[in-house]
DNA sequence: ATCAATAATTGAACGATGTTCATTTGTTCT
DNA sequence: AGAACAAATGAACATCGTTCAATTATTGAT
């Protein structure tokens, strides 16, 4: 058939992207791939790549999805009245959402740049968004004229919140005495947060 | 062929896995097919499977062998001498060998356990054998019965450097105005062993 | 209303993958 | 020498990402 008059591009863009979320959330991202969500949408395999240059730039968009609802999810645990309070909820948050959510956001650590190509900006920029609630959670701590360093600390310490969940995602943490990397994670924070205020 | 004399089933395990491990330095972990590994050895496909139980396995194989170097890699750096310089020339041992063997160690990062299967006990323990190193080099600060709270703060703060190297390696650190990893390490390290003090 | 021009949609085709297993072949023992 | 054994093979199968000539629906002009 030709073009059809069902479905504008756009309206097939997120047919085929909400497809490809709901296959990533219910089964991994390993059971993601073209034909399936062409199936799933009722189109053939080559409308996919009518729509997407190829998987990676697919799965690139369905990460990009997870990292919106991730914002969207921990944004508002931030108040602005206590910070060692906000990052408490910040913490639970963010594993609330892992939880909840661990195909999908697991699927995020599936290297993309291991081709070599560098993620495009419009990716960062979404990866930069929950990493700003971490900022602004932060910020308090610091003088006004000092917001580089409150970012630079916002960045390390969530960067190794980041790194206890990727290593509690796929059990690692098992080795080490099977820890809770939600407590764990809070251990970090609060000797960081400690850390910064005697320096 | 029937069975050979040229090699030994442990020979070629070895040779195997010499030829797997080079793969992925140079060409990453993509690159690392059963038919490659077994036209590079001189055997066929099917004699790769008779060595692994699968692809997961050669390559969970490997993984072991890139933490077994990293280990042998950084094992020399903690003296015992003083806790902050143990730390400092850990983290500089730990970032010149991700940059040393990008390939090699972002291979690690490929999730494995993503399939729902856990991680065998014998990988587990090569994970954390370089977890070991750290706990030595914190032990120091602790007093002799608490061995297990510089184990867990040890755990904490690296699973923290790793969460910074993770994402560093795929080049996400950019999205947050080019940090360097191996800084914001240190100052995760130096933050975090203050935070410890004061507590 | 007709028909050419246009563009969306298709799905067969290609090369490569992981994995299996009946078959072959070297080795060893009697 | 020949039977018994096990290592080694590679064709075969299903599936994958990706391409692109062919097909078909839509549009616009006549």
């Amino acid at each position: 058939m030709g073009r059809r008059s069902d479905h504008s591009r756009d309206e097939l863009l997120q047919l085929a992207l909400d497809a490809a979320e709901k296959i990533v959330e219910f089964e991994g991202i390993s059971a993601l791939t073209a034909r399936r969500v062409a199936k799933e949408i009722g189109y053939s395999v080559g409308t996919i790549y009518n729509l997407f240059d190829n998987l990676d730039d697919l799965s690139l968009h369905v990460k990009a999805r997870t990292l919106d609802a991730l914002y969207a999810h921990i944004r508002d645990s931030v108040t602005g009245q206590n910070v060692e309070a906000d990052f408490m909820a910040l913490n639970e948050a963010y594993f609330e959402f892992l939880n909840q959510n661990p195909n999908t956001w697991g699927s995020i650590l599936d290297r993309v740049g291991a081709d070599g190509k560098p993620l495009p900006d419009w990716y960062l920029e979404k990866v930069a968004m929950p990493f700003s609630v971490v900022e602004q959670a932060l910020l308090p701590l610091f003088e006004d004229g000092a917001v580089e360093k409150a970012e630079y600390a916002a960045h390390t310490l969530w960067c190794g919140v980041h790194g206890i969940a990727v290593l509690g995602l796929e059990n690692s943490l098992e080795a080490m005495g099977g820890r809770d990397a939600k407590d764990m994670a809070k251990f970090l924070i609060v000797t960081f947060l400690n850390g910064l205020k005697e320096i």
